[in-house]
DNA sequence: TATTTTGGTGTGTTCGAGCACATTTTTTGG
DNA sequence: CCAAAAAATGTGCTCGAACACACCAAAATA
């Protein structure tokens, strides 16, 4: 059990050649019956495990791997992705991977497409990319599958076939977090769920939460709430929003599905006398600045970074490794508040 | 940015032998002023990053590790820990690595000491060490220093110079994190912090969850809550709590300091109409359970697996891959509630 | 019987870093 | 100026797995 194994001493044992040893190991066939016998003896005594270092040295494939994402100057969602996938360059840059990064702009589909064309001009060994918009998603991922590029997806689930991993967050059961921890907070009253968003590419996103926020609700047929949906987009959202506060003067919490909640909270903060509780999402500067100040109750923390990250270095592990890669990763719904914030924040 | 760099690369754009790129690259002298400026030359204007794979193979020296915890049969509390370090075995066991697990009886300081002997005889070259008890671990760690063994402690702080790094929590703000939540449940009352353990060996760790979580109520001058402590072992729960709870019919809240949450919620289910709030450490099945039944609110996730296992990996990295050991090591302190337990249980 | 085809086996080289040692060049001192 | 010492540089081997290839036998074919 102490010593490790090579090769060489596995043929010595086994009084043959270590090519026949190897032949064995790799069923590469061309190996008489005894001396298979006499192997495998030797095999089943022995624990073997292939030095996975010597067994990469030989490989002096340059393994690329493309990541598409938004432009995090665009839309600050996705700088914490950047830093994870930063961290596996970092990691890896000492073995033959080269890890690329693309970004794209999230406002338009257009500049999807072209970015992945670049991409496939590069022909990587793999891409993990945000599958924002799911049409065209489907398009480019058949052209990835006819070329033999493996597919691999975070932030964004996407059915198909062709996709062979998955790094999220079940979205249904973070809304269901959520709206177990208002109903801690209150005891009834009217509950706003509010979406942030500028465009649609976040649709399915915030309706899963949603969903999860009031199936929550209708479980446990808690009567003594009312649940209202409200749509913002940054444009309107002073203006809608007051509105919406004035025409319902009860209102006792609000469910932020994005990671906008820090803008709810600014307009109520100038409201001294309000008093609403708030859960949103993303553990991003000013959303924590506000869960300081008392504003924000609770966070929901999507952990992008460490998505971002393990989408990498699954692909890394697989080609390096030879380690298989899960269909899907499911990274825990961490709920965040005031006291242990500072864990969560890398 | 996109090749990969060699040694015989660097030597051959410098114009030397790859003896002398590598006597430049590790300091060794014996460089003339002439070849030292055309390799920095070179250097400056490649990304030169050694193959790690490549440096590793030379390195025939195989590494042993020495795991040293309280034996889970005895106490299951270390059944996680168990499951960390197997996952290590289990990943590094293509490496030249030997990781080792002893086991010691919680209860008995003498056993403690007499593994520690059995590890020295394995003379490792570094040990993970759970140090249960405060001066005995001072005596070993003078032992293992002056047999220049690496000692790296995971669970309990202690503090000493001659330990390399520490994986754990901050119990104190775990404490602190317990408070607050248990601030949200209740509005005011008295509540109760339980220490349940058999011996004194974790009065630190219960201490300081204690300080952190009287420290929240003080810090916000909450004095509609008043907080009482109880100290119980497995022989007098039953009856010590009864009499407790008899003489403080008021109880609305309760903090308990160990993983034993669960004999405290079983105690409360019988008494049906007994309405208080609970909230435990760690996820052993039986507390899951009783968060499942609405008994207890919330749980602390200690993470012990993943505590055991960062001590090993970063003791391999270190050992491998020449990865730096970071002194301190604290993970995040999770909230578990009903919703989001399923995405911590492994 | 001579020659090719196989089946089975062992040998040798490669990967990149690291280091020991051999070789060449330069410097020093008598 | 030459020998010896010192400095500088290059060569070659090692680690373990992987695989190409060389080799030798026995069997199949001409």
């Amino acid at each position: 059990m102490d010593k490790k194994y090579t090769i060489k001493d596995i043929a010595k044992m086994a009084g043959v050649s270590k090519g026949t040893v190897d032949r064995v190991l790799h069923n590469r066939g061309k190996v008489s019956p005894t001396a298979l016998e006499k192997i495998n003896e030797v095999l089943n005594v022995i624990d073997y495990e292939p030095n996975l270092i010597a067994r990469n040295l030989k490989n002096t494939k340059v393994y690329r791997i493309c990541v598409l994402l938004p432009n995090p100057e665009i839309d600050p969602y996705w700088l914490p992705c950047v830093n994870g996938i930063q961290d596996a360059i970092t990691e890896f840059k000492a073995y033959s991977v080269i890890i690329e990064t693309h970004y794209f702009n999230p406002e338009s589909k257009k500049s999807f497409l072209k970015t992945n064309e670049e991409i496939i001009e590069k022909s990587p060994d793999a891409v993990l990319l945000a599958p924002l918009f799911h049409k065209e998603t489907l398009e480019i991922i058949k052209q990835y599958d006819e070329l033999g590029i493996m597919v691999n997806t975070f932030n964004n689930q996407v059915e198909s076939s062709s996709i062979k991993s998955f790094v999220g967050q079940d979205l249904y059961k973070s809304g269901r977090v959520a709206a177990s921890l208002m109903n801690l907070i209150l005891p009834k009253g009217q509950i706003a769920i509010i979406h942030i968003d500028e465009s649609l590419k976040n649709a399915v996103h915030m309706q899963e939460k949603e969903k999860g926020f009031r199936n929550y609700f209708d479980e446990k047929n808690l009567s003594d709430f009312s649940i209202t949906t409200l749509k913002l987009k940054h444009s309107n959202i002073e203006s809608k929003f007051s509105v919406f506060l004035e025409e319902n003067p009860d209102l006792k919490g609000i469910f932020i599905t994005t990671s906008k909640a820090y803008q709810i909270a600014t307009l109520l903060s100038s409201l001294q006398n309000k008093k609403v509780a708030l859960i949103g999402y993303d553990l991003i500067e000013k959303n924590v600045q506000f869960l300081n100040t008392g504003l924000v109750h609770f966070l929901i923390h999507q952990n992008q970074k460490r998505q971002a990250y393990l989408g990498v270095s699954t692909l890394v592990d697989h080609f390096l490794f030879r380690k298989e890669i899960p269909d899907t990763i499911l990274l825990p719904i961490d709920i965040i508040n005031v006291e242990n914030a500072s864990f969560y924040v890398s």
